[in-house]
DNA sequence: CCGCTGATTAGACCAAGTCTAAAGTTGGAT
DNA sequence: ATCCAACTTTAGACTTGGTCTAATCAGCGG
């Protein structure tokens, strides 16, 4: 995944080594982590990056849309590459977060809504995941 | 509502003055307040109590299951007295929240759920409320 | 009235996140 | 290649939401 730095250009962000370091992990994991969880895999690979750096590239990725943060886990920001609207599943034990299709849930609110322009929903969904298989 | 003190000693919890004030402020709104919220509301009453004392307090009553927290506001904990599980919708603009019936929204998960055991879940919305009327 | 248990208080502490000022890079124009 | 201006990074200070602690303060049974 080299073009990590193509992408960063695209959206017209200057592709400094730390900024990529920092991209590479977020978009290849789907672990959803929090800031202070890249700060640390990131500094395993480039130890003199700062927390500030990481915070910044972090909300910079998000402002230019190629992220999304979400707060599933007990009350700190997490980050999400998946872009398309999709669900979440919080497994209680183990504070892991799986993302859930979109289609595999199907949402139909009535009209006593009316009243609310609604721009975007999601179903959080808590509870334990089976050991599948 | 005098029995605020009635409700408490059913669920075991002493009723003392200052756990009284918090219990009457945030069984009595809908505004879905902060912690520090309703400290410094209840500091208007009875402006001695301390933070811990609210804070102290409110964990308890999410404890003894009077209380239920969510966190819909940018990252920090908000309570909630309405027990009966329903939905959230949260203005985009001004950050409040509004309680959506469990009436109001019909979710049904198809099979590619198999593997998860959902306890709980709630649909959370955001966009602008429309001026009623 | 004594003493025990439990509650309250102020302030220290902690964690997540932001901000700042100084130093380091980058890249475009020459 | 060189220079300068603009941008980025850094370490650490700061802020905010929340918890913990040690000392004081009720409330109640004997």
């Amino acid at each position: 995944m080299t073009d990590t730095i193509a992408l960063l250009r695209r959206a017209g962000i200057q592709a400094t080594p730390q900024r990529v370091a920092v991209a590479r992990f977020v978009f290849g994991t789907a672990a959803h982590p929090t800031a202070d969880e890249a700060w640390a895999k990131v500094k395993r690979t480039y130890p003199t990056i700062s927390r500030a750096t990481v915070y910044n590239t972090l909300n910079l990725l998000v402002e230019k849309g190629l992220l999304r943060t979400q707060i599933l886990r007990g009350g700190t920001v997490v980050f999400d590459p998946l872009l398309e609207p999709h669900h979440h599943f919080v497994d209680d034990r183990t504070g892991r977060v799986y993302d859930i299709p979109w289609a595999a849930v199907k949402v139909t609110g009535n009209d006593s809504l009316k009243d609310f322009d609604v721009r975007e929903y999601q179903v959080v969904m808590r509870g334990r995941k089976r050991r599948s298989k």
